[in-house]
DNA sequence: TCTGGGGTCCTAGGACCC
DNA sequence: TCTGGGGTCCTAGGACCC
C-alpha cells in the first residue's frame, strides 16, 4: 500500500440524466426523470434538479410525480448511453492503464504510477474532472485517497460534481460523522439494524466490536463493515474477473401463468441468454428460475445439471420444468415475472456434444436434440449477427416483445 | 397506487464422502 | 452404550450494488 491518496474513484453524476440534459438544452437546470411514467413504470434515473424533491432511481413514476410536479419525465435514449460513457472511460484511462470500471459510469484508477508523468494525484483528479466536462460535456465527481473503499466515500461526499481529496493523516476524521449509509454494503436493512443499536455513524461502527456487528449482521458483513469502519481495505485496483452468472428477467403485470404464458416468457428470456452465453464462448451447470407473485414474494428453484448447456432449446425446456416447480402448491393465482440465471459457468467446448433431457422428446418427435439443437443455434446467431436482433428466433419468443425498452435491455446487458 | 433489469456475495441446512 | 470431524456440493432465500 503506497503512502499518499493514489486512488482514484471517478464518478459520472446522475448519469442517464445528465446525459438527457446534455443532447436537450432546454432540460438543463430542470428536474428530470430517466424511465417512468405519472402512470407506472419505475424511475432509472433522476436529475439533481428531481433529487432535491426526493426523487430517486428505482421509485414507481406515480410517486415521483407526487413528490416533485414540475417532473419531466424523458423515456431515454439508451443507444448513446454506452457511447458517451466509453468516452469518459477512454479520458480516465490516458492518465493510467490500471483502471478497473465496475458500471457503465464509474471507474477506480490508481495513479501511483502516474504522478512523474502527470502531477499529483489531486492534480490528476481536477484535470480528469476539466477534460471530461470540456471534451464530454459531463459532471462527473473523484474522490482521490489511499484506499478503494475511501476513495469512493470520498467521490459520494464529492457529489454533485466535485473532488474530494483525503489525506492519510485525516482518513479517521474523515470518516467518523459519515453516515453509514454511505458505505458499500450497508443498505436499508443493515441501516436499520445498526439504528436500532444507536449506530449512525460511520465512526459509531467503528466504536462498535467487532463480534456484536457480526451477530447483528452475519459473520461476513459484520467483519467487514468492521473493517472498513477501521480503515482497513486491503483491496487493490484489478481490472478483470469473468462474470460468474448469466441471466435475465421480465416483469408482466399481473397475469394468470398459462402454459402459453409461461412457454413464451421462458424461451425468450432462455434465447437471450443462451445467445450471451455461446457469444462468450461459455456454457452453464446450475439453472435457476425465479418467479415472483403478485404480492411481489418471490420463490426460485434451481437445479444443477450434468453438464453445461447453451443451447436456447435445452435451457428454456429446465425452465419451464423449474418454473412450474416454482408454482406448485403455492396457493398463487398470478405472477408478475419470471426470470432464468445460469450460472457454474465453464468455457464451452468447442463442438459441444450436448445432451438433450431425454434422448427423444415423445411429445414432439423430430424436434432438434443435441448437436443439432447447437447447430441451429449457431445458425441463428450468425443471421442475427448479420441482419439483426430481430431477424430470426423461435417462434415463441418472437411473439414476446415489451415490457422495459429494448435498448434498454441491451445496455444492461452490455458487457463492460 | 403498486415497484426494471443486470449482477455479486453470504447463510443455513442437507446430502454425501472419507 | 448412543453415534467424530472435516470437506465439498447443492438448494433456497436474501441483502446489496449500479
Amino acid at each position: 500500500m503506497s503512502g499518499g491518496p493514489t486512488i482514484l474513484h471517478a464518478d459520472l453524476d446522475a448519469f442517464y440524466a445528465s446525459v438527457e440534459q446534455l443532447l436537450d438544452p432546454a432540460l438543463r437546470g430542470r428536474p428530470i426523470a430517466v424511465g417512468g411514467s405519472t402512470g407506472g413504470g419505475v424511475v432509472l434515473a433522476a436529475s439533481y434538479e428531481a433529487k432535491a424533491y426526493g426523487v430517486q432511481g428505482g421509485m414507481p413514476g406515480w410517486r415521483a410525480a407526487r413528490l416533485c410536479p414540475d417532473l419531466t419525465f424523458v423515456r431515454g435514449t439508451f443507444g448513446e448511453y454506452p457511447r458517451i460513457a466509453d468516452e469518459v472511460m477512454v479520458i480516465l484511462g490516458d492518465v493510467t492503464p490500471a483502471i478497473q470500471r465496475i458500471s457503465i459510469d464509474e471507474a477506480f484508477l490508481d495513479v501511483s504510477g502516474s504522478t512523474h508523468l502527470f502531477g499529483s494525484p489531486a492534480t490528476i483528479a481536477r484535470n480528469l474532472r476539466r477534460r471530461v466536462r470540456l471534451e464530454v460535456g459531463l459532471p462527473i465527481s473523484v474522490g482521490a485517497a489511499r484506499t478503494k473503499h475511501l476513495a469512493k466515500v470520498a467521490s459520494q461526499v464529492a457529489k454533485p460534481d466535485g473532488l474530494v481529496v483525503v489525506e492519510p493523516e485525516d482518513e479517521l476524521a474523515f470518516l467518523d460523522p459519515l453516515p453509514v449509509s454511505l458505505m458499500w454494503g450497508v443498505g436499508p436493512v443493515a441501516e436499520r439494524r445498526l439504528a436500532e443499536l444507536g449506530i449512525h455513524t460511520i465512526g459509531d461502527l467503528a466504536r462498535t466490536p467487532t463480534r456484536a456487528l457480526e451477530r447483528l449482521l452475519g459473520h461476513a458483513v459484520g467483519e467487514r463493515l468492521s473493517a472498513l469502519a477501521l480503515n482497513d481495505d486491503p483491496r487493490r485496483v484489478a481490472s478483470g474477473g469473468r462474470a460468474r452468472s448469466v441471466g435475465a428477467q421480465s416483469a408482466l403485470g399481473r397475469r394468470r401463468p398459462t402454459p402459453e404464458l409461461v412457454r413464451q416468457v421462458l424461451s425468450h428470456l432462455a434465447e437471450r441468454i443462451a445467445s450471451r452465453l455461446r457469444a462468450r464462448g461459455r456454457a452453464g451447470r446450475t439453472v435457476t428460475v425465479r418467479v415472483r407473485f403478485a404480492g411481489m414474494r418471490s420463490v426460485t428453484r434451481s437445479c444443477t445439471l450434468g453438464a453445461p448447456i447453451a443451447t436456447t432449446l435445452t435451457l428454456t425446456e429446465v425452465a419451464e420444468q423449474l418454473a412450474w416447480q416454482a408454482m406448485a402448491g403455492q396457493g398463487e393465482t398470478e405472477i408478475s415475472l419470471l426470470a432464468i440465471s445460469v450460472s457454474n459457468l465453464a468455457p464451452q467446448q468447442v463442438i459441444q456434444l450436448e445432451l438433450p433431457l431425454e434422448p427423444e422428446d415423445p411429445h414432439r418427435p423430430g424436434s432438434p436434440t443435441g448437436v443439432s439443437r447447437l447447430a441451429l443455434d449457431a445458425s441463428m446467431d450468425a443471421a442475427r449477427a448479420r441482419f439483426g436482433r430481430d431477424a430470426v428466433g423461435y417462434l415463441p419468443a418472437l411473439v414476446r416483445r415489451g415490457g422495459a425498452p429494448d435498448a434498454f435491455r441491451e445496455l444492461a446487458e452490455r458487457d463492460l
